[in-house]
DNA sequence: TTCCCGCCTT
DNA sequence: AAGGCCGGAA
């Protein structure tokens, strides 16, 4: 029952998690803040988007009805620190404006619908791609979908998971064929990989000393980069 | 100056 | 495939 499971992947993860820990994700207080927060957290730091979401709900504005009926400019204002603005108040606006017209605004008849029709019409929304629709689709409506990133495409990449192209299909297709159907599983896995792109293996500096994923690892990236790199 | 839990349009 | 969007911490 279990024949699918790659051992590769499971030791991946127990390496993460056992370095970092439990993540709890997502980190929200409902699932509507959630999905504010996959759309603003777009390629911008986390931290940012807890100003914005903090700004939200001190101007009201954190529920369906007052952003629809909120000016693009009140809206603007609230999550200036989430970068791309403008066009982030109109995906925030068409989302909550096709919850109210579809699903007189309750998420929860939204999260009725199965995985495959469900991420179909979060595609269709503006400001809603692959990835943000698998997040609302695990963290959100609790629905096992694994949801890829620029640090999973990385991380598949180093370890030589996959051979190129690592496009998102392939390597969800890779991660959910190798897996148990698990919502914890899918929503930690995600989770560690994040912890560990932006806080191990960050761009300029590999911190290959401090990496619970090293003996796994196939490319051997120095310490610092730039320094070691065709230096001297 | 770099880099952030992408998406949309050419 | 590449450029635009575009604030803030390190």
């Amino acid at each position: 029952m279990d024949r699918k499971v790659n051992k590769k992947l499971m030791d991946i993860y127990f390496s993460l998690y056992n370095y970092f820990g439990p993540r709890h994700w997502w980190p929200s207080k409902n699932d509507f803040e959630m999905i504010l927060g996959a759309i603003l957290t777009q390629n911008v730091a986390w931290k940012n988007v807890e100003v914005a979401i903090e700004n939200l709900y001190k101007n009201n504005l954190m529920d369906p009805v007052s952003i629809c009926s909120a000016s693009d400019e009140a809206i603007i204002d609230a999550i200036r620190p989430a970068r791309f603005f403008n066009q982030k108040a109109k995906y925030i606006k068409a989302f909550c404006r096709h919850l109210i017209d579809c699903y007189d605004g309750k998420l929860g008849r939204l999260f009725d619908k199965d995985i495959s029709s469900l991420r179909d019409e979060l595609l269709s929304l503006p400001g809603i791609g692959e990835e943000t629709a698998d997040a609302i689709i695990l963290y959100g409506a609790k629905k096992p979908i694994f949801v890829v990133d620029a640090y999973t495409r990385k991380l598949v990449r180093l370890l030589n998971l996959l051979d190129e192209p690592v496009n998102y299909s392939r390597v969800q297709l890779y991660f959910m064929s190798n897996l148990e159907t698990d919502v914890y599983l899918y929503n930690e896995y995600h989770a560690l990989i994040d912890a560990w792109g932006n806080r191990i293996c960050k761009g300029k500096t590999a911190n290959c000393s401090q990496c619970p994923l090293v003996n796994q690892c196939t490319v051997k990236r120095d310490d610092k980069i730039e320094a070691s790199a065709g230096g001297s």
